[in-house]
DNA sequence: TCTTTTTATTATCTTTTGTTAATTCCATCT
DNA sequence: AGATGGAATTAACAAAAGATAATAAAAAGA
């Protein structure tokens, strides 16, 4: 890659370092953007019409997130994206870099195809462990796959990601707890 | 699209007639192939270590279905798929489409990324209503958006690709019959 | 540090699901 | 039409999950 590339990359690659708290992306945002996480831990969530808030998803640290309902159908975010850490991210403009990226083949690691791959495999993944696994299972498999993750982001919002209430992902815990024993 | 590129189209694109209960993917295989459904429905399962049969997906017509694991992730399928009716496809080699759209763009309405699109979009709502909504919601809002699969396919099915038993969703149709009336 | 607020656990009760097996229903084949 | 096999329903029981509330623990803020 020559400098010339290197300043168009960054042209398009903005580094962010976001307050603990921040929201990235609100509901109803259109822009196109797509955040690669260097550091902390991003969660996605929707409120119900209760005013119920409701996890979907967690991304830590080499992750990809974003305004994923934007880049592909068009359509506003229906999520809202928050930092649940102090977080640097590399925020991507999705129809420039897409555009800039199609013309440099050498950015073919980082490009969007790349890219769709990666959030496409976890979404396959996802549903499979809802086909094929018992909540338990699914528990014990989202430990093994985010170790951090578990550590780093409240129970209830892992509980949602997995499906479950908060209490039953408490009873979970204590059940295989007690079993070890 | 000229003549040349119609030539060249139907290179890559075979039209399948498909005899009810033919595997068109097996487990194991690596060829990176896809399937545009014109007529008919496919069913893509695996077999547990205990030789129980576990349908993942269902595709009716106008669908796309194919070795996503090869194509992705270069690894071979896990998963078998079959066709529940007599069914006609277009078969798609991947490599030699993707690299024939690349360089057509009046392909676009039929290209790789259009493609990738669909069956995100598709993965997504799957993983938002394991998410969001109930076994009985998850089973009324599947029936709304594919009516027909649903009077095309066994229950059994239709249960396993909702994350539940066949027992569990006959009962909730029972449960949901009974409150009509 | 002490207070306040949020989060996690536990308890209770109700509802739902899983499992297994029996029974009924339905489609297919000869 | 009658027999056969697979699918759906129902039953019975155990296990798990949802809902709500109370309590304990932890985190955040002053």
């Amino acid at each position: 890659m020559n400098f010339r590339n290197l300043i168009q990359f960054f042209r398009h690659v903005r580094i962010r370092t976001i307050k603990k708290g921040t929201i990235i992306v609100d509901v109803g945002d259109t822009k196109k953007e797509l955040f690669f996480i260097r550091k902390g831990l991003i969660r996605s969530y929707l409120i119900t019409d209760e005013e119920e808030e409701i996890t979907f998803q967690l991304f830590p640290e080499s992750h990809i997130c974003g305004n994923v309902t934007a880049i592909l159908f068009d359509e506003p975010s229906r999520f809202r994206f928050q930092a649940l850490e102090r977080s640097k991210v590399y925020a991507i403009d999705y129809d420039a870099f897409h555009h800039f990226a199609a013309q440099n083949p050498e950015f073919s690691a980082l490009n969007i195809r790349h890219l769709s791959k990666s959030v496409m495999k976890q979404a396959f993944q996802r549903v499979e462990s809802f086909v094929f696994l018992s909540p338990e299972e699914r528990y014990k498999k989202y430990v093994k796959d985010y170790p951090d993750v578990v550590n780093r982001a409240p129970d209830k919002y892992i509980a949602h990601v997995l499906g479950i209430t908060p209490v039953s992902l408490s009873r979970i815990r204590s059940r295989i707890a007690s079993r070890k024993s």
